[in-house]
RNA sequence: GGGCGAUUAGCUCAGCGGUAGAGCGUCUCGUUUACACCGAGAAUGUCGGGGGUUCGAUCCCCUCAUCGCCCA
C-alpha cells in the first residue's frame, strides 16, 4: 500500500541512480532508430545550479524523455566549459588565501593546480544537475579542455589562420587592468556612472590669450592627446581648422583637425582626441593621421610617455592631478555634472581601459556571411521567431572577434615565434619546428605565444567538437546537426551566433535545425536575480522543500514563449500539491485493486462513462505531444493538470465508484481495467516533467515490470476512442450534477440532507440518460431521488434549467423565498442580457449579410438556449409569487 | 537615440477576430471509507488610454502613457 503522502526525498535519489545505471540515459549509435539530438549549453565549471539552469535543463529533459519515449535514438550531449577567465580567478583566490600568486608557482605548476582544483570542485554542477532529474548521456560528458576538444581547438585555429580569417592585429581592445587581459566587446557591460564634463581651455598657438574649450569626462588622458577635432560645418570653429593649439601640461604642439565625429550640439563642439585610449577617437585618428600615444601600462597608470609629475600614477590620482594642475593654470572653464556610460569587465567589474595591444582577432564578419544565410533561408528556426532579429542585428554589424586573452587557464594558441618574430602556426610543436628550421635553414629556437583562447572559441566547437571531431567518428555522422538547441536569449550573441559560424565552415552545414529561446527567471516582483539584491532563489532549496518534481512541474508550467519567467514559492507549492493528488489518485485506484490488465484495450467498452474517460485521454495525449513539440511548455503542463485532476480525479473517480463497489460484475472489471489504463498513461504522460514520482508509481503499481518508466512507450491513439456520443451523455451528467450543488449550496441546504430532485418536461434522451447514470447522481448531487416530475411543481420548489429539463428541488418550508427569488432574478437578467445582445447582432443587415453562415447559426442557437432558459426561470419566478 | 517585449480578476499569468480563463488568494459550507498538500459552492474584470480597420476588436493597425530588456 502506498503511503499517505509522497516523500519525493526518498525515492529521487533511488530513480536517478536505476536509471542511470541501467543505461536509460545513453543513446545507441548502433540502432535503427531515428536520432535526436540536443547538446547541453555546457555550463561553467565554477558554476553552481541557479534557477536560469534550472528552467533551460528541465525544458531540455523534458524534451529528451519526451522523444525516448516517442523511441527516437535520444542523444543529450553533456559538458562543461573551462570558464577561463572565471577558473582561473577561482584559484588565484585560492592561491592567495596561502599568500601566494600564479607567478609564485609559473606557468605550468598554476595550471597543475587548475586541473587539482577542477577534479575536486569542478563537479558541483553536474551533480546539482543529478538532482534535478537531469538525464543526459553521461558517458558521454565532455570538458573543452578535453584533450579531444583542444585538439579541435587547435585545427580550427590552424585552418582559420591558413585561411586569413584568424590574424594578428595591433588595435585598441578592451583591456581590463585588474585582470591583466584583453576580453571581447561581450564580456564588457555598460555602466551608468554619475561622472562630470570638464571643460578645458587649450590655448591656440601664435594667437595670445585665445583658446578653445574641449569638453572631457577623462581628464586624465588629454596628456596622451594628439589632435583636437571640430564639424567641419562648425561656424564657431572654421577658421581654427589647420592650426595648432599647445596642449596644456605637455606642451605638445597638436593640430585642430574637421571630422564630423565632433558634435557640435554637445559641449562646446569641439573634441580632444586620444587615439590610443578611446575607441572612436582611434577612428578620428586614423582618418585625420594622428599619432597614438600610448600612455597606460597593464595596470592603467601612466607610463614616461607623460611629464615626469604625472608618472606611475594611477589614472583616478591622475585625473585629480590634471584637473587640479589645470585649474591653477586657469585653464578649467566649468565642471558640468554628467552621467554617462562606463564599459566595465564583467568578471573583474572594473572599468575597461581602450589599450593599444597586439591580440589575435578572428573575421567574424566572413564567418557571419553564411550564418546569416542560413537563418534567413530557414534551415535554421529561431523559436519564437522575433529573436532571429537579435540574431541578425548583431550578426550584420559584427566587428573582428578578438580571441587572444592573456591568461594561462586555457588554450594556449599554437602559434610559435622565431628570433624574428616570423609567426608559425601549426597544430603540434613539431610540426612549428619543422616549418621554422626549413624557414631559416639552420634549427631555430621557437618562443610559442604566451596566450590563451578565449572560452567561447572552444564552445563555439561544441556541437561537432564533441562528437568526435576532426575524426569521422560514427557520433558525427548520426548526430550532426542536432535537432534543437535550448537557451536563453542572453547567450545568442555569445553562443549561438558562433556556433553557427563554426558549424557551417567546419561541418557544411547549420549546428541545429531549431533554437529554442526561453525566458528569463526572475523574482515574484519581476526583478532580475541577483546575490546583491538578496533576491535569489535555490533551486536546490526549492527541491528539498517540494521536491523536484514540483520545480520541474512549475518551470515548464510558466514557460510561456516570449514572457520571463516571475517565480512564487506558491506556485511550486501548488505544483507540489498536483503532485500529492495524482499519488492519492494512485492510492485510491491501488485500494480498489485497479491494476494493469495485460492485453486490455480500452476500444469496445461498455460503460459511457469508460468510453469518455478514454476519449479524453486520447484527446490529451494528442494535445500534449502536440504542444511539446511546438515548444509550447506551458500548455503541456496545463493540459496534464486539467486533465489530471479536474477531468479524472474530480470526475471520472467519483463516476465510478458506484460502479466498483455495484452488483454489475463485467461492469466493475472493465471499470478497474479502464482505471488502471488511464492511469497508467497520466504517468507516461507526466513522465517528461515529473520523472520522479511516475516511476515510483509505475513501480509500485505493478508487480514485475519489464522495463521502466524512463524507457516506456509514449501513449499514442488514434481519433478512433474518442466518442462525442458519450462526451455529450458525461457532460450532461456533470451540469447536472452541478446545478444541483449550485442550488442547494446557495439555498444553504445541509451537504449531509439527502432530497429530492425531480426533472420537468425532460424528453427521451434525458430520461435515458437519467435512468443510466443515477447512481452517479444520487451520490455525487447527494439526492435521495431522482426522478421524472409527473404533475404540477411543488409550491416553494427551487429550480433551474438544463437544456430542455427544468430541474426541481421541492424544499417546501426549507426555502427561503426572498433569496430564491434573489437568485431567480439574477439568472433571468443573464440570459436576457445574452438575448439583447444577440438580438442586436441578428438585427444588423451588415451582420447577417457578411458573417459567416456558422457564425449566424451559432448566434441562433445561443439565443434559443438562452430564451428557453429564461422562459423557464420566469415561470418558476410567477411560482414563488405571493 | 535605435530595437524588442509587456500592460487581462487582489496576486502570478494563459488566451485570442464571434460566449473573458487558470492557479494562488478571499468568502461560505463540509469528519461522503484516495487525498484538509482535500472536497463543494460563491464573489471579483469599461482585457492601460485614445483613434482606426471590420458586420463584429481583449485580439489586427496607428498613437499616447507606464514598466522592463537589449543595443548605441
Amino acid at each position: 500500500m502506498l503511503e499517505k503522502t509522497y516523500r519525493p526525498a526518498e525515492v529521487e535519489e533511488k530513480h536517478y541512480r536505476l536509471w542511470e545505471e541501467s543505461g536509460a540515459f545513453a543513446a545507441d549509435t548502433t540502432s535503427n532508430a531515428r536520432p535526436y539530438t540536443i547538446m547541453m549549453p555546457p555550463p561553467n565549471v565554477t558554476g553552481s545550479l541557479h534557477m536560469g539552469h534550472a528552467l533551460t535543463f528541465t525544458l531540455q529533459d523534458l524534451l529528451i524523455r519526451y522523444q525516448r519515449m516517442r523511441g527516437k535514438d535520444a542523444l543529450w550531449q553533456p559538458g562543461t566549459d573551462h570558464a577561463g577567465i572565471a577558473t582561473q580567478m577561482v584559484v588565484e583566490r585560492n592561491l592567495s588565501a596561502e599568500g601566494k600568486t600564479r607567478h609564485d608557482l609559473g606557468r605550468d605548476r598554476f595550471i597543475d593546480k587548475v586541473w587539482e582544483w577542477k577534479a575536486e570542485s569542478g563537479g558541483t554542477i553536474t551533480r546539482q544537475l543529478r538532482r534535478l532529474g537531469a538525464s543526459p548521456d553521461w558517458g558521454k560528458e565532455r570538458f573543452t579542455m578535453d584533450e579531444g576538444l583542444s585538439k579541435a581547438v587547435r585545427k580550427v585555429f590552424v585552418e582559420l589562420h591558413r585561411q586569413g580569417l584568424i590574424y594578428k592585429d595591433k588595435r585598441l581592445v578592451n583591456w581590463d587592468p585588474k585582470l591583466h587581459t584583453a576580453i571581447s566587446d561581450l564580456e564588457v557591460e555598460q555602466r551608468e556612472i554619475k561622472g562630470n564634463l570638464w571643460h578645458f581651455r587649450y590655448p591656440i598657438e601664435g594667437e595670445e590669450g585665445r583658446w578653445i574649450v574641449v569638453a572631457t569626462t577623462r581628464p586624465e588622458t588629454m596628456l596622451g592627446d594628439t589632435g583636437v577635432a571640430v564639424h567641419p560645418e562648425d561656424e564657431r570653429y572654421r577658421d581654427l581648422i589647420g592650426k595648432h593649439v599647445v596642449l596644456p601640461l605637455v606642451g605638445r604642439r597638436i593640430p585642430i583637425v574637421a571630422d564630423e565625429y565632433a558634435d557640435p550640439e554637445t559641449g562646446s563642439g569641439a573634441v580632444k582626441i586620444t587615439p590610443a585610449h578611446d575607441f572612436n577617437d582611434f577612428e578620428v585618428g586614423k582618418r585625420c593621421g594622428l599619432e597614438a600615444i600610448n600612455i597606460m601600462d597593464r595596470d592603467a597608470r601612466l607610463t614616461d610617455a607623460v611629464p615626469e609629475a604625472y608618472r606611475g600614477l594611477d589614472r583616478y590620482e591622475a585625473r585629480k592631478k590634471v584637473v587640479a594642475d589645470l585649474e591653477a593654470l586657469g585653464l578649467l572653464e566649468t565642471i558640468e555634472p554628467h552621467t554617462h556610460m562606463v564599459p566595465h569587465g564583467d568578471r573583474s567589474g572594473v572599468a575597461i581601459e581602450p589599450w593599444l595591444t597586439d591580440q589575435w582577432y578572428v573575421d567574424a564578419a566572413t564567418l557571419a556571411k553564411p550564418a546569416i544565410e542560413a537563418v534567413e533561408s530557414g534551415r535554421t528556426v529561431f523559436v519564437p521567431k522575433q529573436w532571429e532579429n537579435t540574431y541578425f542585428e548583431w550578426m550584420r554589424n559584427i566587428q573582428p572577434w578578438c580571441i587572444s586573452r592573456q591568461i594561462w587557464w586555457g588554450h594556449q594558441i599554437p602559434a610559435w615565434y622565431g628570433p624574428d618574430g616570423t609567426v608559425f602556426v601549426e597544430e603540434t610543436e613539431e610540426e612549428a619546428q619543422a616549418r621554422a628550421d626549413a624557414h631559416y635553414g639552420a634549427p631555430t629556437p621557437l618562443t610559442r605565444d604566451a596566450d590563451v583562447l578565449d572560452t567561447w572559441f572552444s564552445s563555439a566547437l561544441w556541437p561537432f567538437s564533441t562528437l568526435g571531431w576532426p575524426d569521422r567518428t560514427p557520433e558525427l555522422a548520426r548526430y550532426y546537426p542536432t535537432d534543437v538547441l535550448v537557451t536563453g536569449f542572453d547567450i545568442i550573441f555569445f553562443w549561438v551566433a558562433r556556433m553557427m559560424m563554426m558549424g557551417i565552415h567546419f561541418m557544411g552545414d547549420v549546428p541545429f535545425r531549431t533554437v529554442y529561446i526561453h525566458a528569463l527567471v526572475r523574482d515574484e516582483k519581476g526583478q532580475k536575480m541577483s546575490k546583491s539584491k538578496g533576491n535569489v532563489m535555490d533551486p536546490l532549496d526549492l527541491i528539498e522543500s517540494y521536491g523536484t518534481d514540483a520545480l520541474r512541474f512549475t518551470l515548464a508550467a510558466m514557460a510561456a514563449q516570449g514572457r520571463d519567467i516571475k517565480l512564487a514559492t506558491n506556485r511550486v507549492e501548488g505544483y507540489r500539491n498536483f503532485a500529492t493528488k495524482l499519488w492519492n489518485a494512485a492510492r485510491y485506484c491501488q485500494m480498489n485493486a485497479c491494476v494493469p490488465v495485460d492485453g486490455f484495450r480500452p476500444t469496445g467498452l461498455t460503460q459511457t462513462v469508460n468510453r469518455w474517460i478514454v476519449g479524453e485521454l486520447a484527446e490529451t495525449a494528442r494535445k500534449v505531444a502536440e504542444s511539446i513539440e511546438a515548444y509550447k511548455f506551458n500548455e503541456a503542463a496545463g493540459t496534464l493538470y486539467q486533465f489530471t485532476w479536474g477531468t479524472f480525479c474530480d470526475w471520472y473517480l467519483e463516476f465510478t465508484k458506484p460502479i466498483l463497489t455495484g452488483n454489475d460484475a463485467p461492469a466493475a472489471a472493465e471499470t478497474r481495467a479502464t482505471t488502471a489504463l488511464v492511469l497508467d498513461q497520466i504517468l507516461h504522460l507526466l513522465h517528461p516533467l515529473m520523472p520522479y514520482i511516475t516511476e515510483e508509481l509505475w513501480e509500485q503499481l505493478a508487480e514485475g515490470r519489464a522495463n521502466r518508466l524512463i524507457s516506456a512507450a509514449w501513449p499514442e491513439y488514434g481519433p478512433e476512442l474518442v466518442d462525442t456520443a458519450a462526451r455529450d451523455e458525461m457532460d450532461w451528467v456533470v451540469r447536472l450534477i452541478s446545478s444541483v450543488r449550485s442550488m442547494r449550496s446557495e439555498m444553504n441546504v445541509p451537504p449531509s440532507a439527502q432530497i429530492p430532485l425531480m426533472l420537468k418536461d425532460a424528453g427521451a434522451v434525458s430520461l435515458k440518460r437519467l435512468d443510466t447514470h443515477r447512481d452517479q447522481i444520487l451520490r455525487l448531487a447527494r439526492l435521495a431521488s431522482a426522478e421524472p416530475l409527473a404533475g404540477d411543481v411543488p409550491k416553494g420548489a427551487v429550480q433551474d434549467v438544463l437544456d430542455e429539463v427544468t430541474l426541481v428541488l421541492p424544499l417546501e418550508g426549507v426555502v427561503d423565498l426572498d433569496k430564491e427569488r434573489a437568485r431567480l432574478t439574477k439568472e433571468i437578467e443573464k440570459h436576457t442580457a445574452e438575448i439583447r445582445k444577440i438580438d442586436a447582432k441578428l438585427g444588423n443587415e451588415q451582420f447577417v449579410a457578411k458573417a459567416p453562415e456558422e457564425v449566424i447559426e451559432e448566434q441562433r442557437e445561443r439565443r434559443a438556449t438562452a430564451q428557453q432558459a429564461s422562459d423557464k426561470l420566469r415561470k418558476a419566478l410567477e411560482m414563488l409569487a405571493r
